[in-house]
DNA sequence: CTGCTTGCAAATAGTTTGCACGTTC
DNA sequence: GAACGTGCAAACTATTTGCAAGCAG
């Protein structure tokens, strides 16, 4: 159940990445919460048990651990970022209404990687910003 | 040459929208500056001339023109937006190491757009954020 | 014990808002 | 002259940083 969290933890040791209460608390939040988790949600989800962790400690924390390839983030809408445990293999729709996110495979986007590739040299990276758009329940109808 | 000035004053008259000085620099140094200013160079501009303008007045202002479907703005990487007068029919590259913008037509995500619909419903909205990623001169090599 | 980490407070960047005055139509 | 728009100053949001004290290894 929490032999994820075990495994995030020897990654920092692994690295020598000093394993504090910190560190333990947000990654332990960032498994519980899922994969869509803004800074704040999670500085407050962490201080509801560890009351004394900072939000200041959590943005670095965050940092580090993204360094480290332990924590991604995407930027949904207008630079808030949403963080979750490295997991390659997606990417995400953003709906700019309802704001719901949808997980879709790279596969999906192989075509268009190629095509800005061949004909603009443009290697896209498409990890760091969701697509936007509106999600099936939120277009307009007419 | 600044057709395309009075042109969009047009606009403004059409719709009961005032013509003032603000508003007429703005747009202004929009058409002069190019497609991918910002809010603060594009205040920068305006004021060489009219340092009367204040910056808020330069938010407040593409805020409305943008409404009108005068002006239209794109995100390029960390929440910064860039400004230009609409123009549609393309979309943004934007390189994350250089800040390059490289334009491209819509025709070529017209697939995507297709899959995204047809498997998850979702109506891709590509205009207001860039899609990162590494120009050709940026890329690393090895 | 050594230096990486943290808490705190203050700084920062970019944008937004309230309000009284000025200007456009 | 009525309503809309503007200048200014202050508020705000999200994040970052300097520093001295704290804790992991």
């Amino acid at each position: 159940m929490n032999g994820r969290l075990t495994g995030l933890l020897d990654v920092l040791r692994e690295n020598q990445v000093r394993v504090t209460v910190p560190r333990r608390a947000i990654l332990e939040s960032l498994v519980e919460l899922g994969p869509h988790v803004t800074a704040e949600e999670l500085a407050g989800h962490v201080q509801a048990r560890y009351p004394e962790v900072h939000e200041s400690t959590v943005y670095r924390t965050l940092d580090r651990l993204t360094s480290l390839g332990v924590v991604d983030h995407v930027h949904l809408g207008h630079g808030r970022a949403v963080f979750h445990v490295a997991d390659p293999g997606h990417q995400h729709l953003h709906c700019d209404a309802c704001g719901v996110v949808v997980e879709v495979p790279d596969e999906l986007f192989s075509d268009l990687v190629r095509t800005m590739e061949n004909r603009y040299g443009f290697a896209l990276d498409l990890d760091h910003f969701a697509l936007g758009g509106r999600c099936r329940d939120c277009r307009t109808p007419g």
